[in-house]
DNA sequence: TAATAATATTGCAATATTACGATGATACAT
DNA sequence: ATGTATCATCGTAATATTGCAATATTATTA
């Protein structure tokens, strides 16, 4: 059918997945990485840093903000997108927590 | 086009898209966390266990192999699939090593 | 207000993913 | 050998993702 069955799995099951969605693809961890450690990151940056064309930038980006990575302050003309740094941290608090209790239970 | 540009990202972004492209779904997610608390785990068994069909479960089960997340011991009739723990803490650690490295640089 | 710059949205084409029924392949038991 | 159980693969349908050109929106500047 081509879309996941959600309502079989655990809330923390689609929480896990959802995180790792995001950081599945190479354009969207370039953009994490280059928006840390940017003070004035935009758009267009991103444009030229990265290889892809405006529309598919901002496409990625969305999937970064809905995921509540991005905090956007305005800084005169240009946007200046930030990386929620709480945000952040707790989807790597969540992954380890997932890692850990599996290894844990391994054979 | 529906195909990523990989050729424009450098490894360690590949690499980091790859890893959490095996988690990106909560079936996998599922089949993880199942494998490794069951000392004899086999295909059935998850079945039963998550809600979906064999051949999908072998199709998740193939893309958590080619990750090099499994060692197969075959014992008897039935396959024991084990999780490689070696290669989930790598899994770890090379994410936890983007988290860090990306987290340091925020403005 | 008009022009410009930066970002978002829309529409569409190409490809990937997810899921399952049907069918194969393999190993064990009778 | 024949049957049964377990898992893999094939084929296919439905849906999602990726990417870009064209266009819209928004904010700033002249």
């Amino acid at each position: 059918m081509g879309a996941s069955k959600t309502e079989i799995h655990t809330p923390s099951q689609l929480q896990i997945a959802e995180i790792a969605k995001v950081l599945s693809h190479p354009a969207r961890v370039a953009i994490l990485e280059h928006i840390a450690k940017q003070q004035d990151c935009i758009c267009s940056d991103l444009v030229d840093e990265i290889g892809l064309s405006q529309p598919t930038i901002s496409q990625h980006l969305q999937v970064i903000r809905n995921a509540g990575l991005l905090t956007g302050n305005f800084e005169g003309k240009r946007l200046c997108y930030c990386l929620d740094a709480d945000r952040f941290n707790e989807f790597q608090s969540l992954l380890n927590q997932f890692f850990n209790t599996t290894a844990a239970q391994c054979c």
